[in-house]
DNA sequence: ACTTAATCATATAAAAATAGTAGGAAATAA
DNA sequence: TTATTTCCTACTATTTTTATATGATTAAGT
């Protein structure tokens, strides 16, 4: 019951080009070098949320990366669903089967519904988070103190 | 970010103990056949229930499992802990880990902050969860249908 | 034009986790 | 003593995850 690296390095990926592209684009290799992903993989992560319409791209020499949207646009709860590759919590849970295919075990769809309602209670935590929202935690509580902080400590 | 099996057929398991276990234990191979979970890995998911309380049993012919606890005192939340391997959604969310190792990648912690607060959401909603409410909405939405029933429909 | 720095795309590989089997030992009721 | 059950320790196959490798494409600066 983890996310993958994808969904927690694509996290730190958006923040930071959140933090530091606010005038030009960012390009990986930076990401990399502040964040110790590597460039590769970073290119794994931004083609899928490039696709998805978070962020945008210039190629070339200073070219780089930059959000497509607004910080309070964007929330954990996007990312997370573009980069984790099954949404749901659990196989049955699957919204888009509106059939219970397998109703002939005993408490299964009790079950069921168990996990889609803890996979929706997690959803709905990440979706309240935004980018902005973590950008003005950060500038709240820490803005006297040198970064990076460590929150909430 | 999908469970394991162990959780969900763990689930199956206590509330298929608890619907047919009231009288007598219910042997792993009454469970096997009605769950289509082989007997070998049920007893992979017993040893853990039972080492934890959740579950009692006995040996040998007209033996089986039992559950050790009231309905009401056992969630969902509880079985998904002792089954699942790891407790939180992400590495660096370890709270036995107070100290943030991580703490010199920019974004990281803010980052951190937030599987904590997903992984409680989940958490939370799985341990207001027990047997016993599962077992009374199958009673009150089903009594007049036969089993299994399919909730929420 | 050439070089360089960047994204874009596909394939491959190593490592870790998951899901389940195998084979038998120990207990107990009939 | 036989059948049925839990208990225990390995083992293994599969899948998923976590990357790396190679190269093509794009565009800025000289």
């Amino acid at each position: 019951m983890k996310l993958t690296t994808k969904s927690r390095y694509g996290t730190r990926l958006i923040l930071d080009i959140a933090v530091h592209g606010k005038d030009s684009p960012v390009p990986l290799s930076d990401v990399s070098n502040r964040q110790n992903i590597s460039v590769k993989y970073l290119e794994q992560i931004t083609r899928k949320l490039k696709k998805a319409g978070i962020i945008d791209s210039c190629r070339g020499p200073s070219g780089g990366h930059m959000l497509a949207k607004s910080p309070d646009e964007i929330s954990i709860g996007q990312i997370v669903r573009i980069l984790e590759d099954s949404t749901v919590i659990a196989d049955c849970a699957d919204h888009e089967k509106k059939v219970c295919a397998i109703c002939d075990r005993a408490g299964e769809c009790l079950s069921r519904w168990v996990w889609v309602e803890a996979g929706r209670a997690m959803y709905d935590c990440l979706d309240k988070i935004t980018i902005a929202s973590l950008l003005s935690i950060e500038n709240k509580a820490f803005k006297n103190k040198s970064f990076p902080p460590c929150f909430p400590g």
